[in-house]
DNA sequence: GGCGGGGGTCGAATCGATTCGAGGACACGG
DNA sequence: CCGTGTCCTCGAATCGATTCGACCCCCGCC
């Protein structure tokens, strides 16, 4: 036999549909005895409770927030960033019932097709936690369903919800750090422009054509901070080995020439530049610091600790899981900009003297 | 007005709701003409498909694939096994228009509630990525549902697909290595035991007392190989901080009583043992050699290549991916051992001369 | 004893699609 | 001109629950 449905149950307890829905649901006035001789002829029939489907159906409602990590998982979950904001955010979420939905970004540049769930899954929400340009498919195909988004920190577009940090004001601060500490050549290492993803020096050219606003900000904070970089080296993920590359590329000339500072754009990043720096016989801090953003705690480099900037990485995904909520029940949230903070620690120092 | 439905399409284009239907399903016959007013009545109105609730109500399947992760998504995700093996699953079931709904595991062990999206979350299949012991109320809670599970890495249960590695041959061709190089003293660090994680040596009663499966298994390969190791180091989890505290743990004694050698369950925790040791002052490998599990690239070991046993992780989502194929096509699919091999690196090396 | 009210139960409509069998229109062959 | 067959379209049932308004019964009060 196939599944029980609550027809069944309610045959079997000699009650009307209505009445057994009542007696799992609770809402409505339902007699103690009633309820009970529900649920006994429920679990006589193994009936685990209402069908979802019929469930969702009724209600319109899913449960489900669609979450678009901006990548091939694999890749996008290297990044701890990634992985602790979604961890913010299901926690927020998870006590009202409301579950993941794990979508998959954009894999081939080339090909930018969206995932076809996101044309036809069942979703109340979505989430995208990377990136959102302007044109992005993604953002499109959702408006056309009508399904509202919250981009973190993307671009702030009309109708969708924006959450981000106030990471260009953090870059700004920790290059003031640098800057007290004497140094003049300061080189920065930045995290993807846009899908066309690039491992090299970027130039004036290519640096006005960012896509992905997260790098743009970052990149302003230097020149917030009346920092004009020696050298911007474009990444094309946060990732260590590829801050290793980096720091390869900017840290091989003569001491002269070389940067005596360097700016990742995240810590991720930023141990990639430490352990470059350190292949090359340069010593941290003294040849050359180091800064990062996002505040991780990095075992690999231990006893040192970065010079970064801490931002609410958790805390971000739960202003998302809120935002979302509101916009569930109907609500108007706001943008939100969540403040960060520098840490001082002992991957940056006096710079060296000439 | 609210948003509009096939109902609507069909009568602003003439035809009959099931005429419509079938213009976007394209199951059955239809006129071209026909089909082609009717997906212009859909544009005029802005009608983007079929709601996925009613057709799932329908056919009776969500297209969702629940993946249990066995602990908090920040502590699961900081594993790249799970990650990669997520991976893997979600590249292979995507084409077929699954999706994957995240549900962490417990995060108490003292409140082992499960998460109300397995009682409640509509799907058709559910993954367990981690664990699965006999008494789990996850699968309890999944088997009175009826939705089939997926079981990986865990124990062999009773109607329950599992799908894991040969580990325990894995285990056993790396310790052989070490014999062959002379190693005598050979302690080991292992995965977790249990929900109740410790960081400890374990003594024989304890070590009597594992729960999950994998850490058994891969413990048993260093019997199969004939060593009997010096200490059970017991981590609470694959994390690198852990098997730098192993480290600590094992490698502080006197150099007569030291291990030469140290097996660790997972390349996290062997990277963790190498940095462990050399912040002890031990030069690894002729100090001591350290070997690992999974095959992982760990770019902040650069220029050293871990000693350890390469599994297919990806494969292995794929694996569990078709698995999930066959169960949700009626199919009986049949429980999958991957191979693994031997990899030799650098941290692995003759046995110190006493 | 009659009447008002409230708690509890029920029937039926509804959510939005899919699917199956029936039937209409048209063409072609006899 | 009629019968047969093909191609397309339609109506109605169905998936499994929720919810609203109607209704009934019983209690208490006058």
């Amino acid at each position: 036999m196939s599944r029980p449905t609550l027809a069944d149950v309610a045959s079997r307890a000699g009650v009307s549909v209505s009445t057994a829905s009542l007696a799992f649901s609770g809402a409505g006035p339902i007699a103690d005895s009633t309820k009970q001789r529900v649920l006994d002829a429920a679990a006589e029939l193994d009936y685990s409770g209402p069908n979802p489907l019929g469930r969702q159906l009724r209600s319109g409602r899913s449960g489900i927030v669609g979450v678009v990590v901006g990548d091939a998982l694999k890749r996008a979950f290297r990044d701890p960033v990634s992985v602790q904001l979604l961890d913010g955010l299901v926690d927020t979420i998870a006590p009202a019932g409301l579950g993941v939905l794990l979508i998959p970004g954009p894999t081939d540049v080339n090909e930018p097709a969206v995932d076809p769930l996101i044309e036809s899954a069942a979703m109340d929400v979505a989430v995208m936690i990377w990136g959102g340009t302007t044109e992005d498919p993604t953002l499109q195909a959702l408006r056309r369903r009508g399904i509202p988004a919250v981009v973190v920190e993307g671009h702030e577009l009309d109708g969708i919800l924006t959450i981000g940090i106030d990471d260009r004001h953090g870059v700004a601060e920790v290059t003031r750090h640098l800057v007290e500490l004497g140094h003049r050549r300061i080189a920065t290492v930045t995290l993807p422009f846009g899908p066309d993803r690039r491992s090299a020096v970027a130039d004036a050219g290519r640096i006005g054509q960012i896509q992905w606003k997260i790098a743009e900000r970052r990149l302003a904070g230097l020149t917030d901070a009346g920092v004009q970089p020696t050298a911007v080296f474009e990444t094309p993920a946060s990732l260590v080995e590829h801050g290793t590359a980096a720091a390869h590329a900017l840290l091989s000339g003569p001491p002269e020439n070389r940067p005596t500072a360097i700016v990742a754009q995240s810590d991720l990043l930023a141990s990639g530049v430490v352990i470059g720096a350190r292949e090359l016989g340069l010593r941290v801090p003294e040849d050359v610091s180091v800064a990062g953003f996002d505040g991780l705690d990095l075992p690999w480099l231990t006893p040192d600790v970065l010079t970064t900037v801490v931002q609410p990485i958790a805390e971000k995904g739960a202003v998302v899981g809120r935002a979302v909520q509101q916009l569930l029940a109907g609500g108007q949230p706001e943008d939100a900009v969540l403040p960060v903070a520098l840490r001082v620690g002992t991957t940056t120092g006096l710079a060296p003297i000439p």
